[in-house]
DNA sequence: GCCGTTTTCGGCCCGACTGTTTTCAGTCG
């Protein structure tokens, strides 16, 4: 059981309780889809918290109370919530399923079910093409096209974009409404904004006084694939990249008030606006107003934070975590910033499986404005990286050698290698070999298979030998693709303390790892992380800004970051860690 | 079903767009 799962289970009771008509029932509605929120982006497995403390410690959660920690409690316990055992009685259909159809909601799908017997996707997909949806009351051609559009949308892409590709696709759209001149302000708002791992759409936010003719424009753009509705002040389109892309054009005073509502989390919003109501205020895309209607703020963010008696959120912290209370006692953390980052800690050349020299890779360091740059390739026994051995890194760092005379002062090259953690958690070079480096990542790169307790004491080894100063890629997961391995990052966390080993923000896209939620389980150790790209190739190391992005949504200041350290202090960091 | 510098009862975020309909419910973010 997941996190993931119950937070599925609790969205579909929202689901089902929202087809129901009883006065109390959408605001019940609310309080099962909050909860499902609180669980979804629980850092801690809720079997965890429930272990360690109850149904006190799930009460403690917000959003959830004495009716919700029952029903969860229920679920670890049975492996089912009765409530939801009745609700599926009722309308014996798969819920979660239909109205992932865009525009297709819950009680939609209990109309289908009640007119044609809709149970499921194929269910529907029969009638739709049998035409019996556009003969039903309230339902038309076009209700019956839309339907059709969204399920070849699920059958097409399913998985959501990663932030590495949403957000450069963001950037280019926002660069052409700003070409056009059309437009006075155009920035990247939503999710990508926030940066999360991966992104269900993008969203752009344009400030302008001819709106309709930025819309005819965004409409028409070459990454647009088809216009799926369109009006004087939103539209939204489907890209060929896969997803969804709306655009919003706002009266430029609005801007700030705009952009904290499309910035979201949806979550965070409610919250925020909560806190407005409380004052007496109206808060919308508009602008705050007052109990009379009159504007209070709306020019900039951070002025609508202000007079709400709250500091700025960062956007990577607005998920509803906890960060609006902080606001509001003005102790929201100053976050690790890119330009805080003064060098790469995990990088490969093309003597393994990278694609560029030495020289190249040192040079793209260099032109990034790096102090320093770890240069760590992986070891023998990964052979489809051609890992090298004990030999070979001493022919490399001799190498490594003539560059830095070469390069001078211009950059700090370290040796170093991404050593590889074996089954028996030993590693794979030799011990003089690694006590010569400056700089050892060691990683899990095979038998990803093997159960939890052996692959945490297997990394726990390794993090014990005193011969590592980062664990890379702490839990292996790709993003949209591999799960975790099974590990206990808790018992990885106090190894890291007791060794001194940071741990890992691999920056790379599609692993992201440490994600937010494990940063944020794992801080409250007394441990560094290390941001690295993990490059293979020069354009790679652009990829810093999602690990900081990711660093943000954990929360994390500069002084938890290895590599904000000027080289000298990286250095003594580093040694001090082997003493 | 949750929650409390209005409250242990009575509130609970807010607006755009669509389709099918003559005034709005459903969906979305």
């Amino acid at each position: 059981m997941s996190n993931k799962e119950l937070a599925e289970l609790l969205e579909e009771i929202a689901k089902r309780l929202s087809v129901e008509d009883t006065p109390n029932s959408r605001f019940e509605v609310r309080a099962y889809e909050k909860a499902a929120a609180t669980i979804g982006a629980l850092a801690e497995p809720v079997e965890d918290v429930y272990a360690k403390g109850g149904k006190e410690a799930l009460m403690k959660l917000p959003g959830i109370g004495k009716g919700l920690a029952e029903k969860i409690g229920e679920y670890i316990n049975e492996g089912s919530i009765a409530k939801l055992e009745e609700l599926r009685k009722r309308y014996p259909i798969d819920m979660n399923a239909l109205t992932r159809i865009e525009g297709l909601g819950p009680k939609t799908a209990v109309e289908l079910y009640k007119k044609l017997g809709v149970k499921n996707v194929d269910d529907l997909k029969r009638a739709l093409e049998q035409h019996s949806v556009r003969e039903l009351p309230g339902f038309g051609e076009r209700s019956e096209e839309s339907m059709l559009k969204g399920l070849q949308v699920i059958e097409s892409s399913g998985g959501r974009l990663l932030l590495g590709d949403a957000l450069p696709e963001a950037e280019r759209i926002v660069a052409l409404l700003i070409k056009s001149g059309l437009v006075e302000r155009a920035v990247v708002a939503g999710s990508t904004r926030r940066m999360r791992e991966t992104v269900g759409d993008l969203d752009v936010l344009a400030t302008s006084k001819q709106a309709e003719k930025v819309m005819d424009l965004f409409a028409s753009i070459d990454q647009v694939d088809r216009v799926i509705v369109k009006g004087p002040t939103k539209t939204t389109v489907w890209l060929k990249l896969g997803v969804s892309c709306d655009l919003r054009v706002i009266e430029p005073d609005s801007f700030g008030a705009a952009l904290q509502y499309f910035t979201g989390s949806k979550a965070h919003n409610i919250q925020v606006r909560t806190i407005a109501v409380k004052k007496g205020y109206r808060l919308n895309e508009y602008g705050l107003f007052d109990r009379s209607g009159k504007l209070m703020s709306s020019k900039t963010e951070e002025d609508v934070y202000a007079k709400l008696g709250m500091q700025y959120v960062p956007p990577e912290m607005r998920e509803a975590r906890g960060e609006v209370e902080l606001a509001q006692k003005g102790m929201i953390p100053e976050l690790v910033e890119l330009s805080d980052i003064k060098g790469d800690l995990h990088t490969h050349t093309k003597e393994t499986d990278g694609v560029n020299t030495l020289e190249e890779m040192a040079q793209a360091a260099i032109d990034t404005g790096y102090s320093y740059m770890a240069v760590t390739n992986h070891t023998k026994s990964l052979k489809v990286a051609r890992g090298m051995n004990e030999k070979q890194f001493r022919e490399f760092f001799a190498r490594m050698d003539d560059l830095s005379k070469k390069l001078g002062d211009r950059i700090e090259l370290l040796k170093g290698a991404e050593v590889d953690i074996l089954r028996d958690g030993t590693l794979d070079l030799d011990e003089k070999t690694l006590r010569g480096m400056d700089c050892v990542v060691a990683s899990v790169h095979s038998a990803l298979k093997i159960n939890g307790k052996e692959m945490t004491e297997r990394i726990v080894k390794a993090l014990d030998s005193g011969l590592v100063h980062i664990l890379g890629h702490p839990t292996g997961r790709v993003v949209n693709g591999r799960e975790a391995y099974s590990v206990d990052l808790d018992k990885v966390a106090e190894a890291a303390e007791r060794d001194g080993v940071a741990l890992e923000i691999n920056a790379f896209p599609s692993r992201l790892d440490l994600n937010d939620q494990n940063i944020m389980r794992v801080s409250s150790y007394k441990i560094n992380f290390a941001i690295d790209t993990d490059s293979h190739n020069t354009s790679h190391m652009a990829f810093m800004r999602y690990g900081v992005g990711m660093a943000r949504r954990g929360w994390l200041t500069n002084g938890r970051i290895l590599n904000t350290r000027g080289a000298k202090e990286l250095r003594k960091a580093l040694e001090r860690n082997r003493a």
